[in-house]
DNA sequence: GCCAGATGTGGATACGTTTTCATGAATCTC
DNA sequence: GAGATTCATGAAAACGTATCCACATCTGGC
């Protein structure tokens, strides 16, 4: 049996119980202004007596906005945007922030869709993992939004904060490893958003003199689907292939199923490294050579950046590690 | 160069350059009440023509309700949260309801803080996979929010909606299928929030004619260091036992680590069985025999659940499955 | 003991929406 | 064609808060 007639006591009532206006409680709550110390004492007593909480809905509307932050992530499933999304919760709660959660798919039309429910929603701060180019953001800008890009930057909108791992770096290393072992016919298994991987996996071919073969340069979408029919296709197509490099966990996943169904070997046929360090890497068969990424602390840092709005710093890299497990070998 | 003059257009505006009044504006855009198809016809051209979008902090004030719901999950970096997150994020964007996310990493302090913050901000409706006692939640239901808990009931609140896994079935499955292996000593690695698990435990191996051998039983809390000592641990304390049923897929993770690390073969050692399953069960090796839960399908119900309050459906049980693949053979 | 300034205080207003209520017009009933 | 009923419509109130502004009280300086 529950007592729904229980009003919520707001700042009328405490007021009233303290005797005093309105307008000193809310100077008295929200620390804003002076009052004597025996008002302030009469009004903190009241307060804890009615069990008062302020309203957010009350304050929202008349600071004409809504606090906390809007996060825009392509995949909750990927457990890279699950440690990216769980950097952000960190921060944002620390902060006593809320944090309002929407899934992309990658898929622009739906990115539009949810900045526009942000804007209805008077949501000031968003974090996004971009999906669709600078003009989608167009509107958000125009509404005042502060927002911090993630993961990816958004070309044409490059003085917006971001913050990313050094794809450059990463895939370089990658890249001259997997040479050094005396592979020459490296394919790149890429997904939607990683063009700026794609770029530095070129750069990273010429400058070793090895021709790019644009083949071996592979695109999926943002699903597990996708990726692995993009994996079981590279390899039925391209078996002359020695190593590949799978731009994201979801790919490599999809590398080995796809290497496994095939009666690939790993590493004896094929080599395999993976962006981005998950759990299971050290636990298949056989383990993961990785680039890890720093998911959480790239979540946590584009929070700081969009409560922190006072500063302008532009773009934040994190550093990428090669973490060399078992499934790189020599070129067959 | 932003124009961040644009006010954003209001109801006013809409209806002066309609020539209505603003009650009108609201009843055609709302759909409530009636109108004439001329009037209808200007206030919808007006609305058109200064792009106006209702503002939802106008809206919640007087509705005295913030639209969307809340969730509440311990982790969600756990590969079955995520998955759990994704299926409430599809239904309630395919219902245009926004999603508060936060983690309470199992703690209830933590969790009793976040329910307080979804107090404040007057959301009224709440999916949780609640860590703390029915009383934990009695602030909840005097505020008036409709509940839906998933993945595990919570004691004394049995009239809550609740959604979970058929922990029973799935668990006496799991327990027969090793039984039937040869397997005796078998262990449950189990977490926090798992009674109904353990409790289930019991029973079907008393049904089996197995006595309960109580330091089989271990209890992590919900990380991946708690998961691991407690594997590590059982491995060294009981290396008698043949045989190991994991809870969910981070204690699987962590017994599959640490049997690799003490040199315990799967499964010529030790069998093991995980609840839950994740993509890189497949891939692991051997390949992870599971008791698979429909995660994704539980969020998704749970959101329906709490979208339709109207039907008073107590507890819905989702079927578990027995997947077979190489993690379990005969006791040694 | 009087004025300038600082300080504490509360009334009133605005934020944007939904909904109630009253009013006038139009339609229907016999 | 007169009364009854429905319909379309807009003015106004309310939701809970923060802040502007005016007023009252107090402090210190001469």
């Amino acid at each position: 049996m529950r007592v729904s007639g229980q009003r919520r006591s707001t700042i009328k009532d405490v007021a009233e119980a303290a005797e005093v206006g309105v307008a000193t409680v809310s100077r008295v709550l929200s620390g804003t202004g002076s009052a004597s110390p025996a008002t302030r004492e009469k009004v903190l007593a009241a307060a804890a007596r009615l069990d008062y909480r302020p309203s957010a809905l009350g304050r929202n509307l008349r600071r004409q906005r809504t606090g906390g932050i809007g996060l825009l992530v392509p995949d909750i499933t990927d457990p890279f945007y699950g440690r990216l999304t769980d950097g952000v919760l960190t921060c944002a709660q620390s902060a006593g922030e809320p944090v309002m959660i929407g899934t992309t798919r990658d898929d622009p039309e739906r990115e539009a869709q949810l900045i526009g429910s942000l804007i209805e929603e008077s949501v000031e701060r968003v974090i996004a993992v971009p999906s669709g180019d600078g003009e989608m953001w167009g509107p958000a800008f125009r509404a005042g939004l502060s927002v911090v890009f993630a993961e990816r930057p958004v070309q044409g909108r490059e003085n917006i904060p971001t913050v990313v791992a050094d794809d450059r770096t990463g895939v370089r290393t990658a890249v001259e490893y997997l040479a050094g072992l005396g592979h020459r016919r490296i394919a790149f298994l890429s997904r939607h958003g990683q063009a700026q991987r794609v770029r530095a996996f070129r750069e990273a071919l010429d400058a070793l003199g090895v021709p790019v073969d644009e083949e071996l340069i592979v695109r999926a979408h943002s699903s597990r689907d996708s990726a692995y029919a993009a994996a079981s296709g590279l390899f039925q197509h391209r078996p002359d292939l020695t190593a590949v490099l799978a731009g994201g966990n979801m790919l490599g996943e999809a590398a080995v199923l796809a290497a496994k169904e095939l009666d690939f070997r790993v590493p004896r046929d094929v080599s395999l490294i993976m962006f981005d360090d998950v759990p299971w890497a050290e636990l298949c068969y056989p383990p993961l050579t990785v680039i890890s990424q720093p998911a959480q602390d790239m979540g946590y840092r584009a929070a700081e950046l969009v409560l922190r709005e006072g500063r302008r710093s532009r773009t934040v890299t994190l550093p990428t590690e090669l973490i060399v497990r078992g499934s790189c070998g020599p070129r067959r």
